[in-house]
DNA sequence: TCATATTTTCAGTATTGAATGAAAATTCAA
DNA sequence: TTGAATTTTCATTCAATACTGAAAATATGA
């Protein structure tokens, strides 16, 4: 048994820390992503001093990150009765994750670049000379784009699991 | 004139700045997205000094961005006759500015986790113990999921913009 | 070929964002 | 209340990444 648990285990680890990697690339903090991927295959809820342990990492950072997970709705707060301390469990069902994700990278990579297109726009709405123009018609042209990617974001992120794997059924494969 | 003149520059600018800003959100960074946004407004292609001049940046800063932004396909280089130097030009229409940046982030942020979930999930395919059979089913759907992202960023990215506006007003207006 | 223009490299420096850890604040049971 | 357990804050430190600028390499044309 102490092979196989030692797999299992190595597999976990190399999983936690490569998420974590990637979570850079994501545009998320690599202890974020950490945490998240360590409480996703965690049987149990974890406190704050067992993630500290297991990521070998600060209290301060721990519960900076913790916290966050919790904004983002990615983790949620157990209480187990007789225990003083928070336990913290993860969202595991990939839909609600991947929906989570969508609205808060729409939220801070898609709605800010559409504000800054509008506004450049507008500013530049009545100018006449040819670069003028040619800078509006671009500036209308990311806009539309842009607005149009805020929408299909809201869609997606509103959907059923079930509604959006059958339609993307039909689209993709 | 001039007033008018100031007000597209202020408006050119705040577009270079903050696009720039949002480089960073966006896993690109700042004076690469700078440059993108200048040459996206930039009624003549410019060459290295320009772009160090107008964005008050260094050669070797401007010349890797460059470079970077060339080997993405966002900027093409531009002989001029009768000029040494390279001079460059972005890649302004929106539907293929989006499928470049497609490719590029699938690159980036799907495929490693994909081969990370597919590893960590055969790793364990064996195992037997209820966490390691847990464990395994959670790779699994995940392994799943970005799978299909994979499949989907791969067919938008090679859409024609007319079909890719026609499917998405079916779906999304 | 040589001199000059241009591009490329890269060691050193600066900037930014994340992590630490200890102190302060809060919570809770007795 | 009180004091121990727990959470929260935040000034400082650290690490990762980006930027600089000058030197080296390369290209051009006289």
């Amino acid at each position: 048994m102490s092979t196989r648990d030692a797999k299992l285990e190595r597999a976990r680890e190399e999983f936690v820390a490569q998420w974590g990697a990637m979570g850079s690339q994501w545009g998320i903090n690599r202890t974020m992503a950490q945490i998240h991927a360590l409480l996703m295959t965690a049987v149990e809820p974890m406190n704050t001093d067992e993630v500290m342990e297991e990521l070998q990492i600060s209290r301060g950072n721990a519960h900076s990150n913790l916290k966050e997970l919790v904004a983002w709705g990615l983790l949620r707060v157990v209480v187990k009765k007789g225990e003083r301390r928070d336990f913290f469990e993860a969202e595991k069902d990939v839909w609600q994750i991947f929906t989570i994700v969508t609205r808060e990278r729409k939220k801070r990579e898609i709605d800010p670049a559409l504000s800054v297109l509008q506004r450049c726009a507008e500013e530049t709405r009545d100018l006449e000379s040819s670069e003028a123009v040619a800078f509006h018609a671009q500036m209308r042209q990311l806009e539309e784009f842009v607005g149009f990617a805020s929408k299909v974001a809201d869609r997606v992120g509103s959907m059923k699991h079930g509604f959006a794997v059958q339609m993307a059924a039909k689209l993709f494969i």
